[in-house]
DNA sequence: CAACATGATTGTTT
DNA sequence: AAACAATCATGTTG
């Protein structure tokens, strides 16, 4: 009784030295100022404050009683709405209502890039990578870079286990941490005013940290893999060959074009299915988009283009050996394609040639055509295709001297259009290529060797 | 293992 | 943005 008055007026004592409420006599004391009793109060209070001190000392239930006690005291209600008042003089619950978090750009970075290294998100194609993996290298039926490949998804896989498992720990430990304080913090709010909004407050205070612990994880997620990655992949300049098929679509195409060796986005496209350089080395692991197989043709042509015009010479049996290999066909298309033109005829495109027009090589044949330049002709196939056999005809032209006339003579023929789209380096489209003085097969060429 | 071939990368140019 | 040129690093060959 005479206890848990002097309980109250500790309390009282404490949060107006808590929250420096100077001049707030919201909670004055009781009664009279005269010193008379004064130092009795203050004996009541050093009692108190021995017991609060004390309390760890007492086994649970005492506790449990005292503050049993305490609510079901007849003062509790003043004082609840003395501490209700008090506090909001002090706006405690208003500030940080309106800290709305703007997203962590470093957070979503990393958030980023573990959905673009296959860590977080979805797993890839419904099995799990590890035992995609694993079947891969047992198999080794598939492509042999996934060798490479599947000790790599083997480890990164690991890494997603850990980094799941670790953050599944995070988060159950950070929602048993915030019904615990929930628990505690409703328990309390019957004691002492707490709004909900403090309550949630506190609840993404928790979640902050644990948030910001979950970042440490990713962070280290992220550096592990990059490791992985420097490791196996910066193997990105470990190449393979390309299959001697593709190789030869490939040179089949650059030699047909020489005049023009720059294939359009469709050509890349279409020479890569051709080439099926599949995932081979185009997919840089990790990256979920399909691989740039434009790129890979692109550096083959660059590379080629490059190679090519530093060392004619060199290449020189190579294009005659390409060029001899569609020789046949392409005559035939071009013999078709002149007839068509200049009987202006475009009903039947192949009536001319006996039948073989399938050009099984020749690859740009439904390609894309919008580089032609002057482009007369009806049918459109053999428009596109012309450009080609006529590049093609000008290889066998210097081993079979003698369409040359017939070749120039046609207008449609002419170098105008053929060096008329920007002659890929001057250079490039040797005489010697075409020259007929030269005689056939002859590798000599005014490149110094 | 040396020499060359070749796909990829990087920095510069157009 | 695409092409070029130089260079790298590996693959292949003898």
């Amino acid at each position: 009784m005479d206890e848990q008055a002097r309980i109250m007026q500790a309390l009282g004592g404490v949060s107006l030295a808590g929250h420096s409420v100077q001049g707030g006599m919201a909670l004055p004391p009781p009664h009279g100022h005269d010193g008379t009793d004064g130092d009795g109060r203050k004996q009541d209070i050093g009692d108190i404050l021995h017991q609060i001190m004390t309390i760890t000392d007492q086994s649970l239930d005492e506790a449990q009683a005292k503050k049993h006690g305490l609510n079901c005291h007849r003062m509790k209600p003043a004082l609840f709405s003395v501490l209700c008042e008090i506090k909001e003089k002090t706006g405690l619950s208003i500030r940080g209502a309106q800290e709305e978090d703007p997203p962590d750009p470093q957070l979503m970075r990393l958030d980023n890039m573990l959905l673009a290294e296959g860590v977080s998100g979805p797993e890839k194609g419904g099995g799990s990578a590890a035992a995609a993996a694993a079947a891969a290298a047992a198999g080794g039926s598939p492509a042999d870079n996934s060798i490479e490949h599947s000790d790599y998804r083997a480890k990164l896989s690991q890494i997603r286990q850990i980094y799941h498992t670790e953050l599944e720990k995070y988060e159950q430990a950070c929602n048993e941490f915030t019904t615990h304080v929930m628990n505690l913090l409703r328990e309390q709010s019957r004691t002492r005013p707490i709004s909900p909004k403090e309550i949630e407050r506190m609840v993404s205070i928790i979640h902050r940290k644990f948030s910001s612990i979950q970042m440490q994880l990713k962070q280290s997620t992220c550096e592990a893999v990059m490791i992985l990655r420097s490791r196996f992949l910066d193997a990105r300049r470990k190449r393979r060959n390309f299959s001697k098929q593709a190789t030869e679509i490939l040179n089949e195409y650059f030699y047909s074009h020489l005049s023009n060796p720059y294939p359009s986005e469709e050509a890349k496209e279409e020479l890569a299915k051709k080439c099926s350089i599949t995932v081979s080395q185009l997919v840089k692991l990790g990256d979920l988009q399909p691989c740039s197989w434009r790129q890979t043709v692109s550096n083959w042509f660059g590379n080629k283009r490059i190679r090519y015009k530093k060392n004619i010479g060199k290449f020189q049996e190579e294009a005659n050996l390409y060029a001899a290999k569609t020789a046949v066909t392409a005559a035939h298309a071009v013999a078709a394609a002149v007839q068509n033109s200049q009987t202006n005829s475009p009903t039947t495109p192949n009536s001319g040639s006996s039948g073989s027009f399938n050009l099984p090589n020749s690859g740009d044949m439904f390609m894309s055509m919008q580089n032609l330049n002057g482009d007369s002709y009806q049918g459109a196939h053999v428009g596109a295709n012309v450009q080609s056999q006529v590049d093609t005809l000008r290889h066998v032209i210097s081993q079979t001297a003698g369409y040359n006339d017939a070749l120039g003579g046609n207008p449609m023929y002419s170098p105008h259009g053929l060096n008329g789209n920007r002659g890929w380096h001057d250079a490039a489209t040797p005489s010697s290529v075409i020259s007929p003085t030269e005689g056939p097969g002859s590798v000599h060429s005014d490149t110094s060797n």
